[in-house]
DNA sequence: GGGTAGTTGCGAACCGTTGGCAACTACTGC
DNA sequence: GCAGTAGTTGCCAACGGTTCGCAACTACCC
């Protein structure tokens, strides 16, 4: 058997009709539970991504799931960052307007303050003449919790 | 046979004979060779920084290439970031004193401003508490040149 | 309801990286 | 200098994530 058992356009898919019409692309089974996974997970790793989407549709393939990323990333609808080291990290691009930070240590991700970002880009796009690709930065460190121990008397 | 044929300490060596000795490594051929490579390239993946070993010391393999870098990795001596995807780019530490930004269309490389970095580092400190590890930074996004057709009255 | 091009599931292939192991050698202490 | 020992190495198999090939299947247009 290929394919589905779960009927198109029930709960899902409705929300990405009008996108996925606009590019060209079929309103499949698999490529609506990826998009609907990215949505609801934010930013995930290839197998995040099918472990969700074989929740509602058991019979999705990894491949598939590998192949509906690279697709929808060549339509500008997905992209990826690094937030792990070793995969990439696949988010929407509607969700890829910000830049984060990891924490080493812990494993801690934030969203980049906005102001800091967009003054980065600024001084970035002035001094090099270079235009940033936020989504796809992600910045490693340390954060405050697991910084070395130090004035720590607020706590 | 096992180990390279070249004598150890002829001409490379000598400048990593103290750092190796306080830090309790062995001056071995390929150790040094990897130091060498390092040193040269500035920063390579495995495969250049394999393929230069091999140019002096042509015994060396692919395993020790990388069991050396982890190794140096663990002591401080090596780190690493990301100017391709899907692989390491590894340099010395002593190289890590900046971030880079990496065009998506050219692949170019150059090393981002100091004094951009210094804020950046400073307002994402101030704000979020976190401390921002500098080699590993890689920025990507279009440098100037790559940059779609527009101003460009000086060409 | 057909016809057709786009998609999919499956399984094999791929390829960069890691691991096991016996041989070998840099370093220590004499 | 020279043996003893722990650290290293080369070889090669194994591993795990990603990509491919292909025949079956189906979303979409008419
Ligand atoms: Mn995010
Ligand atoms: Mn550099
Ligand atoms: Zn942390
Ligand atoms: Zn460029």
């Amino acid at each position: 058997m290929v394919m589905s058992a779960q009927p198109v356009g029930s709960v899902a898919g409705r929300q990405w009709a009008e996108l996925l019409h606009a590019i060209g692309l079929r309103q499949t089974t698999p490529r609506l539970m990826v998009l609907d996974a990215l949505s609801a997970l934010g930013h995930g790793r290839v197998e995040d991504i099918h472990q969700a989407v074989v929740e509602r549709a058991p019979a999705v393939s990894l491949s598939t799931v590998y192949r509906q990323l690279e697709t929808l990333t060549e339509h500008g609808v997905v992209s990826h960052t690094h937030l792990l080291a070793g995969t990439k990290t696949y988010q929407l691009v509607s969700h890829a307007d910000h830049a984060h930070l990891v924490c080493r240590d812990c494993g801690a991700v934030v969203e980049l303050d906005g102001t800091i970002a967009a003054r980065f880009t600024a001084e970035v796009s002035g001094t090099h003449g270079f235009t940033v690709d936020f989504g796809h930065l992600s910045v490693f460190g340390r954060c405050a919790g697991c910084a070395p121990e130090r004035a720590q008397e607020a706590g």
